[in-house]
DNA sequence: CTTCTTGTTACTGA
DNA sequence: ATCAGTAACAAGAA
């Protein structure tokens, strides 16, 4: 699942890659995917290039213009593979096939740029989106977004004023987009776990401490899970088709039924805010 | 075969 | 007004 450390590792390394590059062929093998007529998308990119590449929360942005940007949602299984000229990377959703190549069976979207690299939109489940928006709707998306959780806004006093008249569970809220964006499952129970915190502790119990420790843990994680470029698990890759390497720092997520790393109890996994969710029940409380 | 997987939106009901 | 829960989307793993 790729969350803000995934789609933070993504841009970073295709803003190096790809901008000012004109794209010389667009192919659509599954239309459904592109989020507008096909015909306007395809005229409005064709012979033009991506200028900047931006992220908010879990969703790309690149900007073609000031009045056109081409927003990229991965959902749950989306890849975004960027791939030099007579280069063959692993990647795609058969990663044990080393030579895979693209475009392959779930490539639904990808661009030709002059000096012939492509970048490949694959996604198995078919949830992610490609699609145009000007000026105006952009801004409109973006207001739906939380708080940026590693951007200067997102103080310990900014924390405490989006708790104030919640009352749900701590694990609902990390997970609301429209409050902290870009957080999903799996740093959502490792923020929690860190922080102590049992995931179905209404926000309104929460104390000085317990917050405090949920906006640093909150802030480090993240941070850490983008040194190490991400969660892979199962699709999520990078734009070179590697897999991330922080599922080596998870301390909870995927460990159900395995010894607590602090404690040794039983991890035990139960769904919260209608997601699985492992926690530890000796060491949150 | 069934069940589970999850980001987001839409919808229902409390 | 808020919030919880569920279905929907789709395809694969177990």
């Amino acid at each position: 699942m790729p969350e803000l450390p995934e789609i933070e590792t993504i841009k970073n390394d295709l803003a190096v890659k790809l901008l000012n590059k004109k794209i010389v062929q667009i192919k659509v093998n599954l239309p459904k995917i592109v989020k507008n007529p096909l015909a306007g998308f395809l005229k409005k990119l064709i012979n033009e290039s991506f200028k900047k590449v931006n992220r908010r929360g879990k969703l790309m942005i690149f900007e073609i213009n000031k009045d056109l940007f081409l927003l990229i949602h991965l959902r749950m299984t989306g890849q975004l593979i960027y791939q030099e000229k007579g280069v063959v990377i692993a990647g795609g959703h058969s990663d044990t096939k080393l030579d895979f190549s693209l475009p392959g069976k779930h490539t639904h979207l990808y661009f030709t740029f002059a000096d012939k690299s492509q970048l490949f939109f694959n996604d198995l489940r078919q949830f992610g989106y490609a699609k145009l928006v000007d000026k105006k709707e952009l801004d409109q998306t973006l207001l739906r977004f939380g708080v940026e959780p590693l951007s200067a806004d997102f103080t310990l006093q900014k924390l405490k004023d989006l708790l104030k008249n919640k009352k749900r569970n701590i694990k609902a809220f990390l997970l609301d987009q429209q409050v902290i964006a870009g957080i999903g499952n799996i740093y959502a129970d490792e923020i929690l776990f860190a922080s102590k915190v049992f995931p179905l502790r209404r926000t309104e119990t929460l104390n000085a401490k317990e917050i405090a420790d949920i906006h640093t843990n909150t802030k480090k994680i993240l941070q850490k899970a983008i040194k190490y470029r991400g969660t892979t698990f199962n699709n999520y890759v990078d734009s070179e088709g590697k897999k991330g390497s922080f599922l080596n720092f998870l301390q909870v997520y995927q460990r159900a039924n395995k010894p607590c790393l602090k404690c040794k109890s039983i991890i035990k996994k139960i769904k919260v805010a209608g997601r699985g969710t492992s926690l530890c029940q000796k060491c949150q409380k």
